[in-house]
DNA sequence: CTGGAAGTTTCAGTCACTGTATCGAAAGGG
DNA sequence: CCCTTTCGATACAGTGACTGAAACTTCCAG
């Protein structure tokens, strides 16, 4: 499969496109910025944007198609005998550590958390994005498992990642909002995510919310 | 505080609005149908509905708010010294239990079985109403332990809780899908979420999805 | 009885997103 | 090297969810 000057023209208008939307937004507000606005400052027409994307919330989102199969390798492709819960956090945790150490990357989750934080489009897109991730995990270990369709196991695993994953970033986040030195939100997401999947590992009956007397 | 005329046919409005949605949904899919349609159909203007309902996939969750408001309640009246695990799995587990029992509900949710398995929009509503409800029940946890801000396990006992309560009704939904009888996807449901929530007070050590070698 | 609050209507509009027909450039086979 | 097919981008003309402002009606209070 060579990629020929049309698919490299294709990657290269959807990259264009996906940039300018991100400048724009972070200029000027995701609202305040309309899919004709972006199509006209990437030099295309407003159909072609929604031939690259599903959705204007997605032109943010632009990488989860990368994000999606590199976690699902990063599963698949673990050492016989460790259980996905020990690959997931390996796999997320390089991902916080490289968001940090990265200054591009940096940069960019900086912008991130300023738009996520300021549109609840945003935020519900990300949910529906993390209900996908969740969705091909499950159904990676449930083929792994050969598990039937009424164990519940491989879906309740998946979800609950994808929600620990979630509030690793939202730690992160609101560490970058702070104005967190970029050298601190990276430890700030691993220890959260660590927290967060040894009480998956251990189990919510230590703790389990009692009610104080 | 009476409740006046006023507050009666306001009531009255909105009760007409939602019923008339679900006949027509549920007549026609929820794509088909417009909500220029509903609000005709209803006696009122379009704008009127969008007074009553945030969004067209409100209209299909008109009670939400009413579950949201018993759940908290439920959780934060329970017994003291009661986890709040166990207090959900109680209020949830009724909920079913009911949901099998009343015929009225009973045609309800197959209703929405049929609507919701046909519509990803629907689908994506429903997750976000959970992600509601996870927010009120996160807050209410972290208010009564004290939580703080960076001690994670409040929000995701919500949250599990949340994807627990998806899946029963994802079981529930795919039981009255395939035809079963009333007084079996009831049971199904419970037995689903008794599942789920010894899973998550138990911990996924024990399963983790080991790879197989 | 009268002022005002609240629910509804009317109207005019914005904007995300779609379908279809079409153009032009780039594969690819003969 | 041409001819055909493929396919990414365009132009255009929509649909339909959702909004804001202003007027109109109905109910309640002082």
């Amino acid at each position: 499969m060579v990629e020929g000057v049309r698919e490299l023209k294709k990657r290269e208008t959807r990259r264009r496109i996906a940039e300018t939307a991100l400048r724009l937004f972070a200029g000027h507000g995701f609202d305040a910025v309309t899919v004709a606005e972006v199509a006209r400052a990437a030099g295309v027409t407003e159909k072609t944007v929604f031939n690259h994307f599903e959705t204007k919330e997605d032109l943010v989102y632009s990488e989860d198609r990368a994000f999606e199969a590199e976690l699902l390798e990063g599963v698949r492709t673990r050492p016989a005998g460790e259980p996905a819960l020990a690959a997931a956090e390996r796999f997320l945790i390089g991902r916080y550590r490289r968001l940090a150490i990265d200054p591009a990357s940096g940069d960019r989750a900086r912008m991130f958390a300023t738009l996520v934080a300021a549109s609840p489009a945003l935020r519900a897109r990300e949910r529906r994005i993390h209900a996908r991730y969740a969705d091909s995990l499950c159904a990676l270990l449930a083929a792994e498992q050969r598990a039937v369709p009424d164990d519940m196991r491989p879906r309740l695993l998946a979800e609950a990642l994808m929600v620990v994953h979630r509030e690793s970033l939202a730690m992160m986040r609101a560490g970058l909002l702070e104005g967190m030195p970029g050298d601190e939100f990276g430890p700030r997401a691993v220890a959260a995510a660590r927290r967060g999947l040894a009480l998956l590992a251990g189990g919510f009956a230590g703790y389990a919310a009692r009610r104080p007397g």
